[in-house]
DNA sequence: ACCCACCCCTGGGCGC
DNA sequence: TGCGCCCAGGGGTGGG
């Protein structure tokens, strides 16, 4: 589940291991991965071939690395993507989707992805930013980020606090865990109309989003199992760090009331029900 | 303009 | 032991 620190963690591998070298071959091996480059798989390795990586960058969960023609690969993890960089004679991993291999003949890079609701693309406007992140708002650790106008929108919005967070057109760079963490630290619930919410409120919650985000990226990010590993292929250690995600039944870390897990738009959210009370006028 | 339900996908875990 | 169901969930899309 890469959120802000996982796609990080896997950005600085990405610089540190491909900026600079020349793609020499690209290979699409399951048309799924490259399904948001609308020319297709054939177009899509046409415009890598001999190109070069000038830097690797992110915006929220997404990623890109700009290249000199101007465009850049786009790649979003999903849910359980990888991006690799590894010896060329590695075995194929049993997702691989994606291969680029280099003119250095060193290591190459695999996107790896099981449930393939991650992918890679080629777009223009790679020097700032791709157009198809254009969208996607700054995240909360970005130095330019705005915190008046982030929150004169929250409270502008008519919907719950944590819908709110998951929104990357408002904030960048929260998923699931990472909401439910913040949520819990500012000790507000989820439910919690965002009309409703006061300045002082917002800062808590951004200053929470920060802490959680900043200290999980402290850690290598979060790690249930092998899926989340950084492009060199190690794996973070946050989840020893959680106080409401996946802590069902178990004391809150506060006040030992048992944490609570409810239904949330297809998926769960974890809180403590005595710290964060679910507010009488609910927006879930 | 904004909000939200739905859908895409696969393997691990668990209940029967 | 084995089968099948449920769950994990980010984000684009389309309808309201």
């Amino acid at each position: 589940m890469p959120e802000l620190p996982e796609v990080e963690v896997v950005r600085r591998g990405l610089e540190r291991g491909v900026a600079g070298r020349t793609i020499a071959t690209a290979q699409v091996l399951h048309p799924r991965a490259v399904r948001r480059h609308p020319a297709g798989p054939q177009d899509f390795t046409d415009l890598l071939l001999g190109r070069t990586v000038t830097a690797a960058r992110r915006r929220g969960k997404y990623l890109w690395l700009p290249l000199d023609s101007g465009d850049a690969i786009v790649g979003h993890l999903g849910m359980s993507g990888q991006l690799l960089v590894v010896p060329v004679e590695k075995p194929a991993e049993p997702h691989l989707r994606v291969r680029l291999a280099f003119t250095d003949g060193g290591r190459e890079l695999r996107f790896v992805d099981q449930r393939t609701f991650g992918g890679l693309a080629v777009a223009a406007g790679g020097a700032v930013l791709p157009h198809p992140l254009a969208h996607i708002a700054l995240d909360p650790i970005d130095p330019d980020f705005d915190d008046a106008t982030f929150t004169a929108r929250l409270r502008a919005r008519k919907t719950g606090i944590k819908r709110a967070l998951l929104d990357q057109t408002l904030v960048s760079g929260v998923g699931n865990i990472y909401a439910d963490e913040a949520l819990w630290r500012a000790r507000l619930h989820g439910a919690r109309p965002t009309e409703t919410v006061t300045r002082p409120e917002a800062a808590r919650l951004l200053a929470a989003v920060r802490a959680v985000l900043r200290a999980s990226l402290e850690a290598g990010g979060t790690s249930f199992d092998a899926l989340y590993v950084s492009a060199e292929g190690v794996s973070g250690l946050f989840a020893r760090e959680l106080d409401a995600y996946g802590r069902e039944g178990e004391p809150c870390h506060r006040c030992a009331t048992p944490i609570r897990r409810t239904a949330f738009m297809n998926r769960s959210s974890s809180w403590c029900p005595r710290c964060q009370p679910r507010p009488r006028r609910a927006r879930d």
